[in-house]
DNA sequence: CGACTTTCTTATCATAGGTCAATGTGGGGA
DNA sequence: TCCCCACATTGACCTATGATAAGAAAGTCG
């Protein structure tokens, strides 16, 4: 299982055989079940989860009770709390697997010291926080542009797989829109003899 | 100029004077007038922006010619355009300058070089990152989840000072709403009596 | 295989916010 | 000083999407 790790920190950062043996000692797989819950809301936690297989999700509940999708993390996608990890503050997201799940668990800390035996890790904790970023506010530009219909004509193009995978009320939920909308948007597509 | 900074630094990590003067050589500070353009959509930029007075800001240009704001980055903050540090990739976005500002411009291997000699300075980038992330995330909750009014009254409340100095075209630009649907906002806050 | 739950679709109606157009208004440059 | 011009406001109207409700379909699990 930790291959899967392996081979995507080998095509990310050039890192040997014998270094991540040196890393490795400090990471735990640990497995979710499906609809299992990691972190609620108002606690504290600074882990960093790596998906080997399986789908995380973080999600915030708003005042009338709706959910809000904030990320997916299927394979190879990273999952994290912000405040807990900067400063060990409450989360204001939940985070729970959508399916059944394997997880490579770290303490906030692991770049750290790994790139204190394995230099690279600093390159690569860095272009995976730049990378998330560029993810972000091209979905920021997306919820502040685009009709329902172009935010799930996007989705579909981004994350094929995930279309597949999710129920379609929490692909609403990701893109700012109602299931019912969703619903309504497919029926046009599909009457523009759209496929996907 | 340099010394708002390295006192900004000095906040984030611990850094001496003396380890300050070993990177700060590599630092330029460059003006932007009111209104100049510094990235078009297209180009290539791997420099990352830190301001030291003014106001920088990143927005894209929709295909009905309407401007979606990104990003403003007002004293203190950071600016970047990500495809070009990540991939020498062309821009997806524009950035100029709101007011007349001076910021330090780096490139993008600023961090990698100042960590050679200042360790902690790997800290900074991390949670230099880490903090823009946490940031966009609550960002985006609000675009899924916040009417109008809400995205308004949490903006002032969380840029007092932006709410004065930006037209609030911009505002509205940023809110994801109209200039009119903003307008219309503040008009019924007034009626309820409301003060910032 | 049923029975139950969750998800999806469809229809109707309601509304927040967009669009368009006209009018105000205030600050900076010649 | 005055004249623009960018910005803000307002009103009338429109439309995409939300709300609600009900039924169909599709999983799920004993």
């Amino acid at each position: 299982m930790l291959s899967i790790f392996k081979d995507y920190l080998q095509k990310k950062v050039a890192i040997t055989d014998e270094q991540f043996a040196l890393i490795s000692d400090k990471l735990k797989i640990k497995s979710f079940e499906k609809n299992e819950m990691i972190l609620m809301k108002g606690e504290v936690s600074s882990h960093v989860y790596f998906v080997l297989n399986g789908l995380l999700r973080s999600y915030s509940i708003d005042s009338k009770g709706k959910t809000h999708i904030i990320q997916f993390a299927p394979e190879l996608w990273w999952l994290s709390e912000r405040n807990g990890i900067l400063f060990n503050e409450e989360s204001e997201f939940f985070l729970d697997a959508i399916e059944r799940t394997s997880a490579i668990v770290m303490p906030k800390d692991f770049f750290n010291e790994a790139a204190r035996i394995v230099p690279c890790m600093n390159d690569l904790n860095s272009s995976m926080l730049n990378n998330a970023i560029r993810f972000m506010q091209r979905r920021i530009n997306m919820l502040l542009s685009a009709t329902a219909e172009e935010r799930y004509l996007n989705f579909i193009h981004l994350y094929p797989n995930l279309t597949l995978r999710v129920p379609q009320w929490m692909i609403a939920s990701y893109l700012g829109i109602t299931p019912e909308s969703l619903s309504r948007v497919r029926k046009d597509l599909a009457h523009k003899h759209f496929r996907p």
